[in-house]
DNA sequence: CGCGTTTGACCTGCGC
DNA sequence: GCGCAGGTCAAACGCG
């Protein structure tokens, strides 16, 4: 006997209708403008439609029969009615015929229910738009309320002689500003060179010296002006990794050349100066020194972004050292203290060691100081070269992937959050709530499952690359790197301290 | 010869 | 104003 190979394939027929029902704008839209055209990068209800019309042939695709809990879905929908008016008949026309009167009754009904149902959405979207719209327009005049409110203090604290405080080369800006992670500027209007770190990469961004460029309070838009001084704050600021290590110089990926070395006071141990070497101009800058306390000990103190692109094994500290400065410029939120909760944000950073991170704006430069000699377990950090030496650069891959979520939607968040206060409550109230909103959302950071993820995707990444034997290769990429600039004499990641 | 390191000189900020 | 300390510059030097 033959097979039955008149008959026909039911599953294609059921696939069709969907589209009525889940994106009917979408699809309807589609066929409005060209009926040939195939949608890209979606569901392709169509092509199965097409099939049908020259003999539904068998499908292993989703519309395949089959157990499919979306087959299931779009035999509920009831709009498969639609399809046999379509295919126009064969053996099921007769029970569609039978049922279409109960089915166009029910599908008339879920189509005015999901039209309902969509009115019901864009009406609240709208509604959301101008909530949106309303809580951006108070967020910018609560930063114009700040920023006058600092000057006006600023003012009156100093007289208004005293503009300054330590900001690199000499260049003065007030410390008080520099802690609320603002600044001062001197009497220019350039600001061009201002621009976004690490996480955009800007060219050109070498601007760490003597030319540093401070944005001007005045005589600009408050936002900008505050993202300009965040920016030029966080420029300065400074992340510092311990590690205990034998090698001369912690391997981080980038090269580096040395150009100075000095005797700092206090320490027997010399301090080398070097900078990146990776791109011309590059403003990053790096110390080196051994702890004069505990000559195992390697201080690495990292300033400035890079300006060029890196592999990802620098990407990672180099993540650190924005993404840390973010957390830091955060932690440096006005606070009754005048710190907010910064230790706070480095035991939610890493849960695991209350001692390892810690954050200090009272140095000169805000500085986060990331501890990994301080291993509660001794077998987490067992020698140098090991994976666990490169913490640095899982936190900094754990920070750059959650970078955008501390540095800076936190922050609008805080200032969203506090702009649903009730006008009347005082400034001071205010920011009581605002600290209470930083100490809630760093608890929140520390369990928050994207962090953990991003951390354990870091060390999974860091780990998985890391070659033990190969003191500057981090997942082969430093090799890699190397070939591209062709000498590997640039690679010059290690050099005696002492 | 090119590149990186060394090292003394120089610059700048800060405290007294 | 002076001295100290941190940071940078640049000529001299070494290495491959």
């Amino acid at each position: 006997m033959d097979m039955d190979s008149s008959a026909p394939s039911p599953p294609t027929c059921i696939n069709f209708p969907l589209n009525l029902t889940c994106t009917n704008h979408h699809d309807h839209h589609a066929l409005m403008i060209d009926h040939r055209r195939k949608i890209i990068d979606e569901m392709d209800f169509f092509a199965d439609k097409k099939e049908s019309r020259g003999g539904c042939q068998p499908t292993s695709d989703v519309g395949a029969d089959g157990p499919s809990s979306f087959l299931d879905f779009n035999v509920n929908t009831g709009l498969h009615l639609l399809t046999s008016a379509n295919t126009g008949g064969d053996q099921s026309a007769a029970d569609d015929r039978i049922s279409s009167n109960a089915n166009n009754k029910r599908g008339k009904t879920e189509v005015g229910f999901l039209k309902t149902e969509l009115q019901r959405m864009n009406s609240e979207n709208q509604r959301l738009k101008e909530m949106l719209n309303q809580a951006t327009n108070d967020y910018k005049g609560l930063q114009r309320h700040l920023l006058t409110l600092m000057q006006e203090q600023h003012s009156d604290n100093n007289g208004g002689q005293e503009r300054r405080g330590c900001n690199g080369n000499g260049k003065v800006v007030s410390r008080q500003f520099m802690d609320l992670g603002l600044a001062v500027a001197p009497d220019t209007d350039d600001v061009s060179s201002e621009g976004p770190m690490a996480d955009k990469e800007i060219p050109g961004g070498e601007d760490l010296g003597p030319d540093n460029k401070i944005p001007k309070l005045n005589n600009q838009s408050p936002d900008t002006s505050v993202d300009q001084a965040t920016e030029a704050t966080i420029r300065k600021a400074r992340v510092s990794v311990r590690a205990r290590s034998e090698a001369p110089m912690m391997t981080d990926g980038c090269q580096w050349r040395k150009y100075g070395q000095k005797m700092a006071k206090g320490n027997p141990c010399p301090r080398a100066y070097y900078r990146c070497t990776m791109a011309a101009g590059c403003p990053v800058r790096k110390q080196v020194q051994r702890c004069a306390d505990d000559r195992s000990v390697l201080i690495t103190t990292y300033e400035g972004n890079h300006n060029h692109p890196l592999p990802p094994a620098a990407m990672a500290m180099a993540s650190t050292t924005s993404s840390a400065s973010r957390m830091l410029l955060l932690g440096s939120m006005p606070s009754a203290d005048g710190l907010m909760n910064s230790n706070l944000l480095a035991r939610t950073l890493l849960p695991c060691s209350s001692s390892m991170a810690t954050i200090s704006a009272s140095a000169p430069f805000p500085t986060v100081t990331l501890d990994l000699t301080q291993s509660p377990n001794p077998l987490q950090f067992p020698k140098p070269n090991s994976p666990a030496a490169l913490l640095p650069q899982i936190f900094g891959q754990a920070l750059h992937n959650h970078s955008k979520f501390s540095g800076l939607q936190i922050s609008q968040e805080i200032d969203q959050t506090t702009q649903q206060l009730p006008p009347l409550m005082s400034t001071s109230m205010k920011q009581g709530v605002q600290n209470q909103f930083n100490v809630d959302t760093a608890n929140t950071l520390a369990t928050d499952p994207n962090f953990t993820a991003a951390l354990a995707a870091a060390i999974t990444s860091i780990m998985g690359g890391s070659c033990p034997n190969n003191n500057n290769n981090i997942g082969g990429v430093n090799t890699r790197n190397n070939n591209s600039h062709g000498n590997n004499k640039l690679n010059s990641s290690s050099y005696p301290v002492n």
